[in-house]
DNA sequence: AAACCGCCTTGACCTAGATCAAGCGGAGAC
DNA sequence: GTCTCCGCTTGATCTAGGTCAAGGCGGTTT
């Protein structure tokens, strides 16, 4: 890894966004001490590669802003993603010390990287981090498998319908679906890498979304602002269980 | 759950099949004795639904002998298998107490069952298997990571050979693919099974498997147990890295 | 031994999405 | 201002794999 040295403001631990939600959720003021000392914030800007598949990898981090990815590459040039990660989420692996995946910043991004020997201590040493971490990495087994299910079995306008959904479920910017105010949100991703998340052509995507839009389903402002007028419909175009239980 | 007794005999852990792969694996005598103290046995045969989804577990589960798998199915019946569990691997979520996905044997399956509440306690207090469990879940959050590339990104052709190719690398039956001695398996699943796996028909599975079987990359012996005289040559067909630094 | 059943194979045809190709629109460069 | 580039859209055509349909095979039931 290119050694990128931190110029840059950020506020401490007591005041980071993501504060509650990362590895660190569970952590006391002693133990965010512990890893306060091996912290180091490092700026991505959009489009740049984080690590390359293959490339020794010497931390682990979390996402406090932006949107990263990790993407598998076939000798052919076929792609896949395998990982979006959001604010919160955790790169890398513990006792590893390479990646198998590109890791890539799709929009700007914020890491609070862990050099990863220490972290790898902090780890033995503090159930604390070590639980908090099984807990997000079992979330993330259930999000991989719900992504297989989309991946093997969805048509093109339920993998955009899915991918759209998963998106405005976890971003912090969507208003929720209050009747009356309509959920808005940006997409961090390109036409080329959602079609690298889903399984399908670019073209394809853009199609789709066309498709939705002519039929009501999502307002396309600009191309990447996305509003939905009524998340139910959207999750009728899933192909997922419409639960029904809303209005009794 | 249905309550079904453990009439039968099993060794205990010394002679344990899993002892070292397992959940257990990093357990010292005392540990294993508070995890014998919880479990129990069970048998289930081929083809039998151990949990459906949505069901609530009251347990969680190590994989003794067999082979079991994980299920989504969408509301107009199309199912993806999202878990493909072998002996050692674990089944459940700690901290859950039902399962999203249908579990199913598909051979006959013996589960070494640990009530979960107490496993939940053990996990807090046992560092050796906390930390056990959170590099299985590792493992398995990297196994999903290269089947989504294989439900995005592979051919059929491709789908089939990477899917023999992981069985191959699994199953214990088969002998290491020393030149002049075939490397034989038996398969565990149906033809169906198969294409749930792989986001395929079973038309297509035995299509691509008479494919395999024409190009004398794969030899038949019956229905289910498979042959392969040339393991490079089956690499070949999975579209994967195929190294090539094996003889120098 | 005939009938049946579950699992698998094979053939004929069809379609969702891939591929190939052209062009648009907005942002930055000069 | 206009050139150019990148991300995106749209159209025309092609094809891998899905769908529908007809057996085949081996085991077990009666």
């Amino acid at each position: 890894m290119n050694d990128r040295p931190t110029s840059f403001k950020l506020s401490d631990c007591a005041s980071c966004p993501i504060r509650h939600r990362a590895v660190c959720a569970h952590c006391d003021a002693d133990e965010l001490e512990q890893l306060d000392a091996i912290k180091t914030y490092r700026k991505y800007s959009a489009g740049e590669v984080i690590v390359w598949a293959g490339d020794p990898m010497d931390f682990v981090a979390s996402v406090v802003s932006g949107v990263a990815t990790l993407t598998q590459t076939m000798e052919d040039g076929r792609r896949q993603m395998v990982g979006l990660l959001l604010a919160s989420d955790f790169i890398g692996r513990p006792n590893r010390d390479s990646v198998t995946y590109d890791v890539t910043a799709t929009t700007d991004v914020t890491l609070c990287c862990f050099r990863r020997k220490p972290f790898q201590k902090v780890i033995q040493d503090t159930p604390h981090v070590s639980q908090r971490l099984l807990e997000m990495t079992l979330d993330e087994l259930d999000a991989a498998r719900e992504w297989m299910l989309i991946l093997g079995r969805k048509t093109a306008r339920e993998k955009i319908a899915s991918f759209l959904t998963i998106l405005a479920r976890r971003n912090p910017g969507a208003q929720g679906g209050a009747p009356g105010i309509d959920m808005a949100f940006e997409l961090p991703l390109t036409r080329e890498a959602m079609s690298e998340y889903l399984g399908l052509t670019l073209e394809t995507v853009s199609r789709q979304m066309s498709g939705l839009k002519r039929d009501g389903i999502i307002v396309l402002d600009g191309k990447r602002k996305i509003v939905v007028p009524d998340f139910e419909a959207l999750l009728n175009e899933t192909g997922d269980d419409a639960d029904g239980g809303m209005l009794g």
